[in-house]
DNA sequence: AGCACGCCGACT
DNA sequence: GTCGGCGTGCTC
């Protein structure tokens, strides 16, 4: 009978298939009480040995005959994840398919992973003793190292000796005892700190120490203010007093004073102050809303009910002011909120009212965060400073741990899903996380995405409509221009002449213009007019674009640019022909429409350098610019009243994407761009060009009439099967040999759909959609294909389960090397 | 991902 | 014979 043990359940750090589940450890004694789930512990692990780090999710005690290893030690004093985000952890791998660790990560920001260093040194030995043969190899590594001191780090001894086997040169060199390896963990993040002086005398002391400093009058000087002050930095000592850093030193040296090192909190934002953001007075709307979220919180919980919330509120009816209210309640309550909204870039004015309101409080999430400043909010959050975080999708898994409140603004944007693995929804997050916190969900959009809209339907979310703008105008005019039309009469220019016409009034009368194109750069096709040979992306099966700024063509996938060509590629004619209509021709146009107007230009490419996005929208703030130009980035948030006209100038790009939401996506961004014009006193206009002037979409955007969209797109959704009606998969294979990935899509293919029949599934293409080559077949030399697939006569867990024998569990023996998969649950980019 | 083991050809 | 190259399989 064997005794019984505790028992670590471990997590390995390595992102990689076969080594994805719980690894046993035992717990030595002198860790018995230090050891808790969810820190993070260095083990052995393998055949060498090698030092790894893992993250405990489970202890127990049971007998066990196997012979196990021991933890080493731990790295945290106290658990890097908390109970519930452990909860989240196994709630996502089985929801997403993917990896624990790579669920964990989500929770951790980059960078506190710590990164294992291993250092050489040369152990003293006698190189005349009989048994000491040594190999050439061995030999190298020997006087790299006692070329530096006896001791070097992995890493340069790699760069030094370029061996491929250094590891194991180094094992034998170990076992000959000639060298020792240090292991040595090393947290990529540097501690920002301060240098403070204080004093290090008692208060019955201090006339003595003024006695003796007497003749230094600095030094007299400092001690006052210390005797006062109690701790003091360094700089601002040097800065208040004008005293210099000898005086201070000299204090030091008396034993007056010391130095002492505190850590400090970078915070990048508060450098700049905000103006305060008083509270307004909610409209009867917004009171309605307000009272009814409040309501719930005060709610005991209830198994049947969650307090879960969609606000439905056209654009411009302040459901920021909501927000805002509602958390200010939670605050009171000592809980804490997350504010998610699509990106931060792009939604400085939200960010800014929330900043206004509550000050320090709030820790702001950003993209352009250095790994080093967003471990010190991440810091700053786990203990417990901060009540409110703002941030985009990764934002859901701050690490508060009194969560009172989620909000998802913009809830229908497409960034809440996450490109890489795990291929996560921010929203799909939020709404597991509130369930296991027992937390209030609120999203809000003027435009909900149809999936959402159709739950508020079924009662799985209680649906708030705010029908009236927060001033007291109407929503814009939209005008719909069919292109078709203006051709016939000869036009065939990007801007209608009716468009044309309200540029210029609106010009005059000293309002601003937002005129809206979705795609970047100067022409979008560069074809040749003899041959007709079109200029397509070396790496990648997609036309060039020509920028004009710097003369290039540049391909939007990967990147890839070169000179624009001025003959042929292909037959060498100089007729080469740039058309189809990007940011920048527009503008170019424009200025030769209205050459006294002043255009500004909102695009990836004009917000490529760091803070030319804020100030291009300062500058139109003050009214620098009179007619704006831009892409997706100015559907969101912006809120200028000076703006009373809208172009939207081609539509139909969207609305022609092969994609079930294109339609969706179609009326979501007309009803956003739209929304920019007309928030201040005057009425705003909004022309629409498109070539599908009878599409439902746009008819009804036409009419703000978000409810009879609805209701046409979701009975086209029921009979098509798509979403909510099923969920979707998609497995995405990709890598360089396109006829391997194909084989392999086909084999994967095959052998799910013999499942599917053994198992009786009828209407077998409502369930399996494929072999398909990708849209796009080939991106950075790679070749795309995929399967899809839907719920539909299947259970999702049996449909996941299938599909995880075959990609996850059965890997090895399914995909090559050379081709990578991915697993894609509801799949937002059918590209 | 590492790392060890094992099999095979090249070279002292 | 042995050194080193690469393919295979395992890691509590």
């Amino acid at each position: 009978m064997n005794p019984k043990k505790i028992i670590a359940q471990v997590i390995v750090d390595r992102n990689v298939y076969n080594l994805d589940k719980l690894f046993d450890y035992l717990i030595p004694a002198h860790l018995e009480n230090e050891i808790k789930v969810g820190m993070r512990v260095v083990l052995p692990f393998g055949r060498g040995n090698n030092t790894i780090e893992g993250y405990v999710l489970n202890t127990e005690e049971k007998t066990s005959s196997n012979k196990l290893k021991e933890i080493i030690r731990t790295i945290d004093i106290y658990p890097i994840l908390s109970e519930n985000q452990i909860k989240m952890v196994y709630w996502m791998k089985k929801k997403y398919l993917c990896k624990y660790i790579e669920a964990i990560h989500c929770f951790l920001p980059s960078g506190i992973v710590n990164k294992e260093k291993k250092h050489i040194s040369l152990l003293h030995f006698d190189r005349s003793a009989k048994d000491v043969k040594l190999s050439l190899k061995e030999e190298k590594v020997i006087s790299a190292l006692d070329d530096s001191g006896g001791i070097l780090p992995f890493e340069a001894l790699v760069k030094q000796l370029s061996l491929n086997n250094l590891g194991t040169v180094l094992k034998s060199l170990q076992k000959k005892n000639i060298v020792n390896i240090e292991y040595t963990f090393d947290s990529r993040i540097k501690m920002k700190t301060e240098r403070h002086v204080e004093l290090s005398i008692s208060t019955d002391e201090h006339d003595k120490a003024l006695e003796k400093v007497k003749s230094a009058s600095k030094q007299t000087q400092i001690l006052k203010y210390l005797f006062k002050e109690k701790t003091c930095r360094v700089n601002d000592l040097m800065n208040v007093l004008k005293v210099s850093r000898p005086s201070i030193n000299s204090l030091v040296k008396k034993g007056f004073a010391k130095y002492v090192d505190y850590e400090m909190k970078r915070n990048p934002f508060l450098n700049r102050d905000v103006e305060y953001y008083p509270k307004l007075v909610p409209s009867g709307e917004q009171k309605i809303a307000i009272d009814r979220i409040r309501e719930s919180t005060q709610e005991p919980i209830r198994q049947d009910y969650q307090k879960k919330f969609l606000i439905h509120g056209i654009t411009g009816s302040g459901k920021t002011e909501i927000y805002l209210q509602v958390i200010e309640e939670i605050i009171k309550k000592g809980k804490q909120g997350i504010v998610l909204v699509p990106e931060i870039s792009l939604t400085p004015q939200t960010v800014e009212r929330f900043r206004g309101r509550f000050g320090d409080c709030i820790a702001v999430l950003h993209s352009s965060l250095s790994d080093g400043e967003r471990y010190d909010e991440w810091r700053r959050i786990k203990e417990g400073r901060v009540s409110i975080v703002i941030g985009a999708r990764s934002a859901i898994f701050a690490p508060l741990n009194n969560l009172g409140i989620i909000v998802i603004d913009e809830e229908h944007e497409t960034t809440y899903k996450s490109e890489q693995n795990p291929k996560y929804n921010a929203s799909e997050i939020a709404n597991f996380r509130s369930k296991v916190e027992d937390t209030v969900l609120v999203l809000g959009s003027a435009t909900p995405s149809v999936e959402s809209f159709y739950k508020a339907k079924c009662e799985e979310l209680e649906l708030i409509t705010l029908n009236n703008r927060a001033t007291s105008l109407g929503l814009p005019t939209i005008e719909i221009v069919d292109m078709r039309d203006e051709l016939n009469i000869g036009n065939n220019s990007a801007i209608s002449i009716k468009l044309r016409e309200l540029i210029k009034e609106n010009f005059i009368a000293k309002k601003q213009t937002i005129l809206f194109l979705n795609r970047r750069g100067f022409s979008t096709i560069i074809s040749c007019k003899k041959c007709g040979h079109v200029a397509k992306c070396k790496y990648c099966d997609v036309t060039m674009t020509y920028h004009i700024d710097n003369n290039e063509i540049k391909c939007h996938y990967c990147g890839d640019r070169k000179e624009a060509p001025n003959v042929c590629g292909e037959c060498k004619s100089k007729i080469v022909n740039y058309s189809g209509i990007g940011t920048q021709k527009l503008e170019k146009i424009l200025k030769s429409l209205i050459p006294e107007a002043k255009m500004g230009r909102l695009d990836v490419d004009a917000t490529a350098k760091k803070g030319a996005h804020q100030k291009i929208l300062d500058r139109f703030k003050s009214g620098d610019i009179d007619v704006l130009i831009g892409t997706q980035m100015i559907s969101k948030g912006l809120d200028f009243p000076n703006v009373t006209l809208v172009g939207i100038i081609n539509i139909d790009a969207t609305l022609n994407l092969p994609d079930f939401r294109a339609a969706e996506r179609t009326f979501q961004l007309i009803t956003q761009v739209a929304g920019r014009a007309g928030r201040g006193q005057d009425e705003g206009m909004v022309i629409l060009q498109t070539d599908n002037a009878d599409h439902y979409s746009i008819k009804y955007a036409k009419e703000h009439n978000f409810i009879d969209f609805f209701n046409e797109e979701i009975s086209i959704r029921k009979e098509f099967i798509y979403p909510p009606f099923v969920v979707m998969i998609a497995i995405n294979f990709n890598g360089k040999n396109k006829e391997e990935v194909k084989r392999t899509t086909e084999k994967i293919y095959n052998a799910i759909e013999y499942v599917l029949v053994s198992k009786g599934i009828k209407e077998l293409e409502d369930v399996i959609l494929g072999p398909n080559e990708a849209i796009i077949p080939r991106i950075n030399q790679k070749y795309r294909y995929n399967i899809l697939f839907k719920d539909s006569n299947i259970s999702i867990s049996t449909l996941k389960g299938i599909i995880s024998y075959f990609i996850v569990q059965h890997r090895k023996r399914y995909v090559p090397k050379n081709v990578s998969v991915s697993i894609d649950i509801n799949p937002n980019n059918f590209m």
